[in-house]
DNA sequence: ACATACATGTAATGCGTTACATGATTAC
DNA sequence: GTAATCATGTAACGCATTACATGTATGT
């Protein structure tokens, strides 16, 4: 179970509340493991029941707020989960599979689709990268909580492996921008391919447009 | 609902039976939408239900095989689906978000999971090839099948969005392999600096000494 | 006064996994 | 005859999404 994982995670470097989690969750951690506050708060009351967790109860006047903190067992199980193989089970992503249908759709239908994938993958550099940055040169509150609570010799480790995680998330967001530009060339290619064939339909000679290397030679004639 | 997608996809291609959807599912285009036999049978059945596909019952003696083939209503369906925008919610992947909990593992665990997530990978990405080479030269049987029941000038965009789409996928496989040899490098470097830290308080003072880690250092230095 | 952020929950519904269940054909 | 493949389903359970539900503190 990867919620438990995930909420476990996070509150060891930091006892919190379902409410922090929550938002730790819509913002940057989202991007590796989401879940909605209704998951959250049933997951943490059943932790607590199995001894993982305790909540430590604060009041403000007449508000309650119940703090996580991650018992032994808790961290034992963390562990357990942590060191379990993966189970590598197929995709289920809806931009690809979109993807290996456009020829069902017009080239304008299909380039808004790659701008999208684009401009979200963008996005999520742009927020990692960020994260990164923070974690490099020491600004990251979370880490520095985490440092305070570890054997020092064990800081490098911790730094390692924070920035490799993310770096992960770099290097797929970006072969997913990647892709996204690749497939607006694509689109572009059709485009003046296909402007190229109205035209050679129009003239009196022309054959039947080629595929694929036609696009590039197309382009080149358009622009003389 | 994207398993609806999925499925009237490659139905569109060729019309096909509950069974074969799943054997295609479970081989190559899993790596882009995958579903068990539990889930497909009951959504061929419902979709027929609502007219948007329709099986042609064949019989082999006693056993019954439905092959269904893609109606109007179902073409429309599709093309609707496919070009609505995706809907980018977070992550869930289990592979970085333990990943980014690595620092409570030993350096030996960290490896195995970096080796199975690189194993995994290289295995798409070789599947993934076969299937680009076999567009490319000709010898896939589906698209020869899709290509027959298309306009011959939409020809060269169906070509160009099949590989579009499949080098996608291998364009990510190909990433979360770098992030994996890379994880592969931290652990290494990890594993010598702790090696060399150990000698180094070995020698002169011996302070307090470490937890976990150590057991390894006094295998490492028995052997000596 | 009103909006926004804080704070915690429950319920209904739908999607996905695993297990159960059955039987016919084909190749060895 | 027996194992593998073909072929189709149902059922139970768990995870995920969306909507429902409530109330407090704080800033403007």
């Amino acid at each position: 179970m990867s919620l438990r994982g995930a909420l476990l995670g996070l509150l060891s470097a930091e006892p919190m509340s379902g409410y922090d989690l929550n938002r730790i969750l819509d913002e940057t951690f989202g991007y590796v493991w989401t879940a909605p506050h209704s998951q959250i708060y049933p997951a943490l009351r059943q932790m607590e029941r199995e001894g993982l967790i305790q909540a430590d109860v604060q009041r403000t006047g007449e508000r309650e707020r119940r703090v996580y903190r991650v018992l032994d067992a808790g961290f034992d199980y963390l562990r357990k989960w942590a060191a379990e193989p993966v189970i590598y089970s197929g995709e289920r992503d809806a931009a690809h599979l979109k993807a290996s249908m456009m020829h069902l759709l017009s080239l304008d239908e299909c380039e808004a689709l790659f701008w999208a994938h684009l401009s979200y993958f963008r996005q999520r550099v742009a927020i990692w990268e960020t994260r990164i940055e923070a974690i490099e040169s020491g600004r990251s509150t979370i880490l520095r909580a985490r440092l305070k609570t570890m054997d020092p010799k064990d800081h490098a480790k911790l730094i390692a492996f924070k920035l490799c995680s993310y770096e992960g998330s770099v290097m797929r967001a970006r072969a997913e921008i990647e892709w996204a530009e690749r497939g607006l060339s694509t689109v572009a290619s059709l485009r003046s391919a296909e402007a190229s064939a109205e035209l050679g339909e129009a003239e009196p000679s022309a054959t039947r447009a080629g595929r694929r290397e036609m696009t590039k030679t197309a382009t080149a004639v358009s622009k003389r």
